[in-house]
DNA sequence: GCGATAATCTCGGTCAGCGAGATATTATGC
DNA sequence: GCATAATATCTCGCTGACCGAGATTATCGC
């Protein structure tokens, strides 16, 4: 395969992009004595606090694709942290539901801050048409990524 | 920080590719008896393979932030595996070269190979100029992260 | 109510990775 | 030329993340 090609080009941008999101997200998690899964974690949570959803250990073990022993480790650990509250679910007594505490909200954003920040800036570089190309190929290396996972 | 800007949701969208590739690899390595660090690390071999350049337990150990007792773990592994061959480097006896083989190499392919082989398909539906545009917006974000990480 | 099912947690064990230090080889100051 | 420092790798003992199996608690269909 042509490894000068633009697609080839573009999968090892791709895969580059990845490992410094990675390193990013390595050291970060170095930083605050944390580990790269709690980082995990706490992303996770982030999106599930600002899309409404409700979190439950099940359900962040299968996001991480931990099992329960592991999971309830995690959850031990971010508490500990004070990053989350456990929770019953008044509905399902059977369910802890896990919130997420300010502290862990301010975290998330000295992380993202200023990679979003850097992003954000390198976009305005770009006009708003070749803004919408970049998304439309993101897109469909997201649904490539995913169909290429399920094989 | 406005949710819904162009610049923002490509970061979503970045962040979510990520997510992907990652997963991705730790499927891969769970289906061939692998941990995710010897995924990271045939990456980086393989590499520099290609780039000619010469592997030491060293060098692999600060590509994935790893201190001397656990490269030589990992390597002691990679070996068992039969992925690469140690072997003593004649110009300074001190250093031991990594050499990977055949195996790794074949290993690596059917890893890369559907990712690749989606991407480079996805790119076809997409113009030259538009790749360009891709190739230049990723080659930012790249800086970006850099730029971030060493803050 | 009672067995079946579901969600979470407990216990014991395995192994990746760390810190400290050992060993071997090469460069440097005098 | 020889002691000393620097470099590259490995060994040892340990911590802790994660797994498998099973216990515990709560809900649901009958």
């Amino acid at each position: 395969m042509d490894d000068q090609s633009p697609g080839m080009r573009l999968v090892h941008l791709l895969r580059a992009v990845t490992v410094e999101f990675e390193l990013l997200g390595a050291e970060f998690a170095a930083r605050h004595g944390l580990h790269p899964t709690d980082v995990r974690a706490l992303i996770h949570l982030l999106d599930a606090a600002r899309a409404g959803t409700r979190a439950t250990p099940g359900w962040l073990g299968e996001q991480l694709r931990l099992n329960s022993a592991g999971t309830t480790a995690l959850v031990d650990r971010l508490e500990r942290l004070g990053l989350v509250r456990r929770s019953r679910d008044t509905a399902d007594r059977r369910r802890v539901l896990l919130e997420v505490e300010e502290k862990a909200v301010k975290l998330g954003w000295t992380f993202f801050g200023p990679v979003i920040g850097e992003v954000v800036a390198a976009a305005e570089g770009f006009e708003a048409g070749e803004l919408e190309t970049v998304r439309r190929f993101l897109t469909a290396v997201l649904e490539s990524a995913g169909r290429a996972r399920s094989v």
